[in-house]
DNA sequence: TTCCTAATTGCGAATTATTCTCAACTGCGA
DNA sequence: TCGCAGTTGAGAATAATTCGCAATTAGGAA
């Protein structure tokens, strides 16, 4: 499940942050659609809300929230740059070179991988939400060229 | 170890690619940089050489390589997006969000997940060169503050 | 409740990265 | 050697993101 907007403000609250009209509604878009919304998204459910925020607050309201932890922003290739709010459990996506097509998948495929880095290399990895490209079942049956 | 420049030619002349002086003189730099190179890294070697070439025409030939699956194209964060020959084997990297550092990894991290992804959900993942971010070591035990 | 101030936002320009258009050029097969 | 589809050059266009600074405001102190 996801954050509860409670929770979240909270949490927000309890490290100090200015709790503006502007942070409340882009948490509410993003608790809202919960989906990948890019910025122009964001901005249009602003508008949609009868509100008004400039691009260049979202953006930076959206780079708050990464620094914290709370959003993931991930670039998915063909469809640009998205945010999301990262809930628990945590999940990924696949996405195909050819159709486009995303899939999600949870986050136990990457246990291992995070288990892996924390012991050989003594990293803590920040696998919150990622996008890992190539060709779907459909498509890599179809010999694909390279151009 | 790296492809070898005859081999890669070769390959190349197999799929129908005219081989102009343009596209070997990229080539070139990409096998004797065995780094990760910025657009404007190359165009710095271009010059050295004392060629002359387009930055348009170097995006062009970075995406056709990428397309055909011989460089990879990855963006490390801070340090922006580079280019470089896909190895074999491959070999990826851990970047650490606070002090900005590079740690190289094998392909042996990936295997796991390779397999679960084709054998999980029938998808031909292509992980050529990935880019972990999280926190290193030193800065692991730093604390960190969100903004 | 009112006041104060550091944090935040709005505005518009600047920067950066990448793509596009189209005419000129050229690698390479016939 | 010729012809032309594929490739490049030039420079504008587009898109995404950041910057600088004045105006506004959230939230703690009085
Ligand atoms: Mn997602
Ligand atoms: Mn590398
Ligand atoms: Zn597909
Ligand atoms: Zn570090």
């Amino acid at each position: 499940m996801t954050h509860s907007r409670d929770e979240l403000l909270k949490q927000l609250r309890v490290r100090g942050a200015r709790l503006t009209i502007q942070r409340r509604l882009v948490l509410d878009i993003l608790l809202d659609g919960n989906d990948h919304l890019s910025v122009q998204d964001i901005q249009a459910q602003v508008t949609q809300r009868g509100a008004d925020l400039t691009e260049t607050t979202v953006y930076r309201i959206l780079q708050w929230l990464k620094n914290l932890g709370f959003v993931s922003q991930t670039d998915l290739g063909q469809r640009g740059v998205v945010y999301e709010l990262i809930g628990s459990p945590r999940h990924h996506h696949l996405i195909c070179l050819n159709c486009g097509g995303v899939i999600e998948v949870g986050d136990g495929l990457f246990e291992e991988l995070r288990d892996h880095v924390r012991r050989d290399y003594d990293f803590e990895p920040r696998i919150d939400h990622m996008a890992i490209f190539g060709l779907c079942q459909d498509c890599g049956n179809q010999n694909i060229s390279g151009e």
